[in-house]
RNA sequence: GCUCCGGUAGUAUAGUCCGGUCAAGUAUACUGGCCUCUCGAGCCAGUGACGCGGGUUCAAAUCCCGCCCGGAGCACCA
């Protein structure tokens, strides 16, 4: 592909580090969708560009809200390979809560943050009003001591949360005092009930940030605030802030990217699981034959501008076929088969089906058919159209006249003398075994397929003739192909 | 409501920082034609955009002001 002219812009200030480090940081509580992909694809060609460090780093700190999905962790790592990302180094914010608890007595030992035990409703009008709690400036030792009383148990859920002082007259009111930690006593899937207090986002994501050495975050618009957040604690703790650079929210046409929906679809049977081809994710994307070079350049073509977009189905798809196209074998596949008998054939003739109409060398599928061989498969719907006593061509075969809806007759084998009537294809009868695709909407179409097509590997992609391209897969003997594209 | 961020054709993007070479380029979509024994691909042509209104300037998509529209955030989520 010659795609050479969406180049990211540099990164600012990339001189200024000796090796740059970027990370891509999803929550395990679902497979990953075309939005996530953006963030990973771009820190991958970000790192490749300038030859730095890919971290993966799981943020799963949320056993009751966000809870983890055990399958996630891996199925994302599956994803970001096959996209083709590598990552140097991998980290799981669930296994480092004694980092994160330490750095918490660290920064209430500075003063900078304290344990609020206050109801949040009441909080909320005091904060509002820039008013600080009752807890706010209580001795260091009274917060160290609550601290305790969080990981020890003796504070119950929902009774303490410690928060990160700001300025409590912060034009915004959201990041005014914003909370860095709460107990949440539910077994998380990889740390069971062994801990009982856990880390915010903005908490957890800023230490990890430093600590890992990130020089340049890459993150949605919707994280703008938190970049705020987190700007006080590497004050506090001394830290030099990281570049930031916000990219807009990214969607996709028809198609909704929100991972909860998504979820709640397949809990409620609409959907048969994440990788249904009615979803967004990458998994889905995959299965109906959207190849990773596909998602990379239209995440590359759209960019890294802080404006939204909306991603249109047809120009990815046109992405895809025009790299799948030459590559890609054709194949006779029959929708909803019907056999005809042709009556009145002079002579055998031998046709030949391409397996790509512009690799020759790739060589045909051969079929005779004569007087004694006239029965074959056709799409019901081609020829059911057709009017009594109209032409058609039977593809690099000859051309037959229906003269009713059950009689049909040889009528010449020239092609330059119907050139302007329908060419359709077909199969000898008895050719050809049974195949389901599953469509775009999850409805499933049935029909016969050239059997020649089980000497390919699978899973794979194909287009068959006049009808589009398809995934491929191959379960227990039975083919089942999933619908990409025209 | 408050805080922040955006606004180039149907979609996406180039140009905006450092005004002129932009009567706005590219991809895709659409329309017409050519080619092709696929409703695929390829080739050629065409339609189509700087949100609105002021201002600065010899000159504004680019700078300034106001407005309009869109989005995000305002969680003991990430």
């Amino acid at each position: 592909m010659k795609e050479e002219k969406h180049l990211l812009p540099p990164l600012p200030n990339a001189h200024k580090y000796s090796k740059i480090r970027v990370r891509f940081a999803p929550n395990p509580d679902f497979a990953i969708h075309l939005g996530n992909s953006r963030a990973a694809i771009l820190n991958d060609e970000y790192a490749k560009m300038y030859n730095g460090i890919f971290i993966l780093r799981f943020e799963d700190t949320s056993p009751s809200v966000k809870p983890p999905m055990l399958e996630a962790y891996e199925s994302i790592r599956e994803d970001l390979k096959w996209l083709g990302i590598n990552w140097q180094e991998e980290y799981i914010q669930s296994q480092r809560l004694e980092i994160y608890y330490d750095y918490a007595k660290r920064i209430i030992e500075l003063d900078k943050a304290y344990i609020c035990t206050c109801k949040p409703e009441r909080f909320r009008k005091l904060l509002i009003s820039s008013i600080p709690c009752p807890c706010r400036d209580l001795p260091v030792e009274e917060h160290l001591k609550r601290w305790e009383g969080m990981l020890s148990g003796a504070i119950k859920r929902g009774e303490a949360v410690m928060r990160i002082k700001t300025e409590l007259n912060h034009p915004n009111p959201a990041v005014r005092e914003w909370p860095a930690m709460r107990i949440d006593p539910k077994p998380h899937p990889l740390q069971g009930i062994k801990y009982r207090v856990w880390p915010l986002y903005n908490f957890a994501c800023a230490i990890d940030d430093h600590l890992m050495g990130i020089t340049h975050i890459l993150r949605g618009k919707e994280h703008e605030i938190n970049t705020i957040r987190q700007m006080y604690l590497y004050k506090y703790f001394g830290w030099e802030y990281p570049e930031v650079i916000h990219y807009g929210r990214l969607k996709i046409e028809g198609t909704m990217l929100s991972k909860s929906k998504m979820r709640q679809g397949i809990e409620e049977g609409k959907f048969m699981d994440w990788s249904d081809p009615r979803l967004g994710t990458i998994a889905a994307l995959r299965k109906r034959g959207i190849l990773p070079e596909t998602i990379r350049q239209i995440i590359l073509e759209v960019g890294i501008k802080p404006s939204e977009a909306t991603i249109s189905w047809k120009n990815l798809e046109a992405i895809n076929r025009k790299i799948l196209d030459p590559i890609a074998k054709r194949f006779i596949f029959i929708q909803d088969p019907i056999a005809i008998e042709i009556k009145y054939i002079p002579k055998e003739f031998q046709a030949k089906i391409p397996l790509h109409p512009d690799h020759p060398e790739w060589g045909n599928i051969e079929y005779k058919i004569g007087p004694g061989s006239n029965i074959v498969l056709v799409q019901s719907k081609d020829i059911s159209c057709l009017s009594e006593g109209s032409i058609f061509r039977l593809m690099n075969l000859f051309n037959v006249k229906k003269i009713s809806s059950s009689e049909y007759s040889f009528f010449s084998e020239d092609i330059l003398a119907i050139k302007k009537f329908p060419i359709i294809q077909w199969l000898p009868y008895g050719v050809g075994i049974e195949i389901s695709i599953i469509m775009r909407d999850g409805s499933k179409i049935k029909g016969i397929v050239d059997d020649h097509i089980l000497k390919e590997d699978f899973p794979n992609n194909f287009q068959f003739y006049r009808f589009g391209f398809v995934r491929l897969y191959k379960v227990n003997e039975e083919l089942i192909g999933y619908y990409s594209h025209d």
